[in-house]
Formats: structure tokens, C-alpha cells, sequence
DNA sequence: CATTAATGGATACCGGCACTATCCACTATC
DNA sequence: GATAGTGGATAGTGCCGGTATCCATTAATG
């Protein structure tokens, strides 16, 4: 299959795929002669990975770059891959260090210890744990973190989830790949799961109906 | 409060501020003179909003304006300041529109009513979850769905916790922005234990613990 | 076999976004 | 009265995901 083709396909506009091959996202395709090269399966799957990432994970096209490179590493283990594409997340670290972080830390390294998670707070999502709780905390909702233990109680559910899901992965390039697409992804549809939960519950609560052309107050 | 003084409580420098009252994130000091306005605690509590929302939540500028105006807007039911607290996610609405996005929708319809839930498929977070299951199903990862109800438990479980701590809230304008909080500071906070709880996961499993220097498989 | 279309490769350019820099006339403060 | 700070306006910056353009070469087509 040429490049042409390759874009038809996966809707992908060719300079498109062209630039995913600069940025190391894409393998360039085997070459024929001096300006011909054929691009196979995996490329179009590859590439529909790339988009998936971009357009419903909502990551950059570096970090997809980082976190390909790891799924194509088969010396990197496993957990470091799931590493890669979790690093993904958090805010710009701009952090300001004051009291509030410190109090987030430790509220985050009493949680970890409390659940006995096989995790240290040097872990990138426990920063940003601890950010989003400093945040929290200067905002003047610290309250909020008294749900702390109710939303690590739902998220262990959703991994324990996960990770079976990629355990039961045939071939382990596939588990590979499934551990991306369960984190990012599954990140996507957790996310629109709870927004929709949201408008059921407060729709309980409160007697609004989720559909829109509703009353006023 | 002037400017400067608020632009040092902050962190957020003096042409940033005014930038966010230019596009609206922020209402302008109240003028003292022609060149000369003071600012209050309300400026300074929506300005630490804006930084959240900015750097924990992933907030575009344009969709903070969004939401604060839903915010500041007494007349908006609650209901609405929530969708629109919700509407920022999701990634670019580029749909394909074919076989794999019909079966989506079907699938979160299926969703809906097995959980009864008071919502609608025309939900914007119906759609996201529309889309990121046809992104899963066009990689070949559409077992991923029978995962959905896992995932919906949990997120039950969150909403459930996050429409409580609306509710406690004891002032109706901190109701509002308690929404605002809970639904992007609290995914940022779940996103983050997910993470968390998948290195759990993952490490009891497979015996690779949380920190780098591990084995190979 | 001649013409047209497509390709690989390189470089330049584009629009959107979140700021940042500069300038101005004016005010506060020392 | 000198210096610093202010509100307001306009222009510029750096990054990011692409697009556009060009070239020499090769494939496809009548």
C-alpha cells in the first residue's frame, strides 16, 4: 500500500502522515526505490492509534511520540510503559510550593499508606494528586478531600478492571498496546461516564431532568 | 487592592490579569480615578479559580468565560451551570460518522437505559463516550467495552459523593462554584488516582513494583 | 511511449492560543 | 518634583498541529 492509499484509509491527509513520520510517530514506510515506499497493516493501525490518542485521548503529539517509543521498546518493561502513558496527565508544574502543597503531600503519602498501595509519592500521578488537592485547598474547598477515600475506592475498581482487561491481552505486543489504550482512553470514557453520572444524580437530587428545554430556576 | 498588590498575593503577573479581564475571565476593579481601580477578595478568589481551572483543570480560556458566566448569571440553573462545567471535555468533533459510531451510540443507549440513568444520548458526555468506544472499536479494542459497567458503578459512586458535597455546601453562589470544583478539579483528582491505583494494580499482578529499576517482563 | 498523477523529501508557512512587551497619559507616593 | 505604579490599547512572542509549496523522480494510463 502506498501513502495515498494509506490516507484514504484512515481519513489521515497525506502531509499529515507525513509530518507523524518526522515527529517519530509514525515508522516511515519500507522503500522501493528512490521516492516509493509501501506502508503495511501495522502502519495503518499505528496511525489510527495516533488519532485515537490526539483527538479522544487529547494528548500531544510529543508525548505520543514518547509513549510509541516505549510500546516499540521490547526491552521496556511493562509497568514503565504504563508509566509513559500515564506521565501524560497533570497541569503545567508551576507549583508554588507553599504550605498548602506540603499539607496535599502529606494528605497524598496518608492515603497511599492508608490503602496500602504498592506506590511511592514520588509517582507523577501522585504530584498531580497533590497539586489538584493544593489547588483544592486554596480555593477553600479542602472539605473536598474527605472524598478522597470514596474516589480511590471507585478508582481502584476501574484498575482492577484495567489491568485484567490487559492481562487477558493474547500476545503481548497487543498487551502493550492495551495498556495505552486502557490508560488514555480508558480515561476518556471514565470521564464522560462521570459527567453523565453527575447529571443522574443531581437530576435525583434535585428534580432537574437531564434532557435540555427544561424550567428556569 | 491594587493591581500590583493583587498580582503579588497571586503569583499571576500584572499583564495576565489584565488579559483575563479583557476576555472576560475576571470582572475589572472598580474605578477610583480615570487610571486608577481597586480590587477585592472576590477578585482575588475568582483569579486562584481561574489559575485552577487554567493549570489543574486543562480549562481553554474561552471555555473559563464560558463557565464563569454561567456562574455569575443568577438565573442559570444549577443543572446548566453543571453542563456547562461539563460540556468543556471531549476531544474535537471531527466524527466519522460510520458503521463503528452507530454501534457506539447504540451501545451507550443500551448503557442508559440498563442503568437507568436520567440522562439523555443528545448529553455531550453521551457523545464523547460515543466516541471514545468507536475509537476503541476501530483498534480493535471493542472488548473494552464490557468493561462499561464497571466503569459506570464507579462512576456512580463518584457523582454520588461529588452531588453530596454540593449539596452541603451552605450559601447557593458556593453550591455554584462547588459544581465548577467538583466536576474539573475532581476529575483532575480521580485522573490522578486511577493512575495511582493502576501502578497498584499492576504491581500485584505482575510483581513489579512502583519504583523504576524493575524486571523485564 | 508520452503525458499525467502520485510519491518522498525538504522547507516555509499558517491559524489558534496564552500570554508578554511596549507605549501612553495619568496618578500615587516618597 | 522625581519615581514608581496604573488603566487602557495595540502589537508581538513562542509553541503547537498541522498545510502549502516545491522539487526530482517514479508510477500509472491511454
Amino acid at each position: 500500500m502506498r501513502i495515498g492509499e494509506l490516507s484514504r484509509k484512515t481519513g489521515v491527509p497525506v502531509p499529515t502522515i507525513k509530518y507523524y513520520v518526522r515527529e517519530g510517530l509514525l515508522p516511515a514506510g519500507e522503500l522501493t526505490s528512490r521516492n516509493q515506499a509501501t506502508y503495511d497493516e501495522a502502519h495503518e493501525r499505528r496511525l489510527r492509534l495516533i488519532r485515537a490518542l490526539l483527538d479522544v485521548g487529547g494528548m500531544k503529539v510529543a508525548e505520543i511520540a514518547d509513549v510509541l517509543a516505549a510500546v516499540d521498546d521490547p526491552e521496556r518493561p511493562l509497568h514503565k510503559v504504563l508509566g509513559a502513558a500515564a506521565d501524560r496527565m497533570g497541569g503545567t508544574a508551576d507549583d508554588h510550593d507553599d504550605a498548602e502543597s506540603a499539607a496535599a503531600r502529606t494528605t497524598v503519602a496518608d492515603l497511599i499508606s492508608r490503602r496500602g498501595w504498592h506506590t511511592h509519592e514520588s509517582n507523577p500521578a501522585a504530584t498531580d494528586l497533590a497539586r489538584a488537592l493544593a489547588a483544592l485547598t486554596r480555593l477553600g474547598h479542602g472539605v473536598f478531600a474527605e472524598l478522597l477515600d470514596t474516589y480511590a475506592e471507585a478508582a481502584e475498581q476501574v484498575a482492577e478492571a484495567d489491568v485484567a482487561y490487559v492481562e487477558r491481552r493474547v500476545a503481548v505486543e497487543d498487551m502493550v498496546e492495551g495498556v495505552v489504550v486502557g490508560t488514555v482512553l480508558g480515561e476518556a470514557v471514565f470521564s464522560a461516564l462521570r459527567r453523565m453520572a453527575h447529571v443522574d444524580a443531581s437530576a435525583r437530587l434535585f428534580g432537574a431532568e437531564g434532557a435540555p428545554g427544561g424550567e428556569k430556576s
